[in-house]
DNA sequence: GCCAGTTTTGACGAATTCGTCAGAGAGACT
DNA sequence: AGTCTCTCTGACGAATTCGTCAAAACTGGC
């Protein structure tokens, strides 16, 4: 237990040091959905509240700080949807719920959806991206015959750019329904794949959990994520 | 005659004002295209070739520049796209014909291209972007009955979304075969807007003039277009 | 309580960047 | 040639931004 303890303490830095770090991420993604890169350091650590110095300890360069941004709103939005749909068997059917619901998130969680929509058609082939997760989701399709589409690779780029373009018509025009344009855009994008036209209406007009409580379920176990301060 | 000579001098001034214009139009793109967007004010004024001073005299702050570069380079994409379909009958020739030769755009012309991805995916619904025109011609499709989706607009979303991410993943991985890779988006679009399988195929196969020989013809007729210099 | 190792902090001098402005230059008209 | 107007130009002072560093704060081990 006395080691329990000790490593608990000798976890006590890493822990503040990682608070720090993430303070100044959680800045950095603010500004980044709000357009605003080319702030000064100041003004982020401000916003960050930690010292100006801070900043260089975690990072060599604004551009540094951004892009570490960007990879952690990508994973978190991958680890959610991760969570979302490890117990669906269909691959259709995930394609499906991971579409949609990325399409809510763009309402329910804005500065989330901007920052990734900032930065995400040039994170498509990058580890962190969505494009990753996606190309596995489609060639399992393919694979198990579900999908009859000849190459995985040409329909990633359509599901991503499809998404990330769906972000973008959400915030552009938010009179729209966003939901139900989400749920049209993954119906064209399922019968491209091959489903049967009725089968991708049914599967896209199916009810959906709510976004919020899935949020609220998903969040406090993700590890490795910047959490708001618990002041 | 005097007064056409005189009109014509009357536009030596203009023309002279419109040249520094352009000239900082097309630095501001070579910038663009590099991803450098946060450089000093004079060095974007020595790349142009002309005076510090001259960059206050047509805008008021560096995003305005930039601003004018994309939708200057948009609107060239799309009056060539227009040139090169006007006379195309079928929308689903004239869509596969604008997006296989926009991907074939993107390796011959890096900088537009560059430009293009940098900043194309807020412009979708700009009267600058291709959003307008690529909603223009899938209207035009779903009317003539040509396809037979529910609605333009998601589709719209699809091909806009497709047609950077294919832009992105050319410049990302120049290895693959471009020219392929678009024909295979562009038949796997065209499956989604309802064109019967073969028919897509065989659109997306059928040979096409070369981008190279297009853009010489284009070009010099095209109006208001930041021309090379003709030193 | 004290020391060694780490992280945080913000003040400061150095360097960069900004935007103005007065003068030069080019063109149009008399 | 003279003058008027509009654009171009780059030097300059003002303002901003940078990145370092020495001191302070915190932590863990003794």
């Amino acid at each position: 237990m006395s080691e329990a303890v000790a490593a608990a303490a000798r976890k006590r830095g890493e822990r503040r040091k990682a608070q720090t770090r993430a303070s100044l991420i959680r800045a950095a993604q603010q500004l980044l959905a709000e357009d605003r890169t080319s702030v000064p350091i100041l003004e982020i650590t401000e916003l960050a509240d930690v010292g100006m110095g801070s900043f260089y300890n975690h990072f060599e360069t604004k551009e540094e700080l951004f892009q570490a941004a960007v990879e952690s709103a990508l994973d978190l939005q991958g680890a959610v949807l991760d969570a979302w749909t490890e117990d669906i068997e269909d691959p259709a059917e995930v394609f499906a719920r991971s579409f949609r619901l990325t399409g809510r998130i763009h309402r329910v969680e804005p500065q989330l959806s901007r920052v990734i929509i900032s930065r995400g058609m040039s994170m498509i082939s990058s580890e962190h991206g969505l494009g990753p997760r996606a190309l596995r989701d489609i060639t399992r399709g393919c694979e198990s015959g579900r999908f009859t589409i000849a190459d995985p690779y040409p329909a990633l780029l359509i599901a991503a750019g499809a998404a990330l373009a769906l972000g973008q018509a959400i915030h552009d025009h938010p009179e729209r329904d966003d939901a139900q344009l989400a749920d049209q855009v993954a119906e064209d994008i399922l019968r491209m794949f091959g489903v049967p036209p009725g089968e991708a209406a049914a599967i896209c007009r199916s009810p959906l959990p709510s976004v919020v409580d899935l949020l609220e379920q998903a969040l406090p176990n993700l590890p490795h994520v910047p959490q708001p301060d618990s002041a």
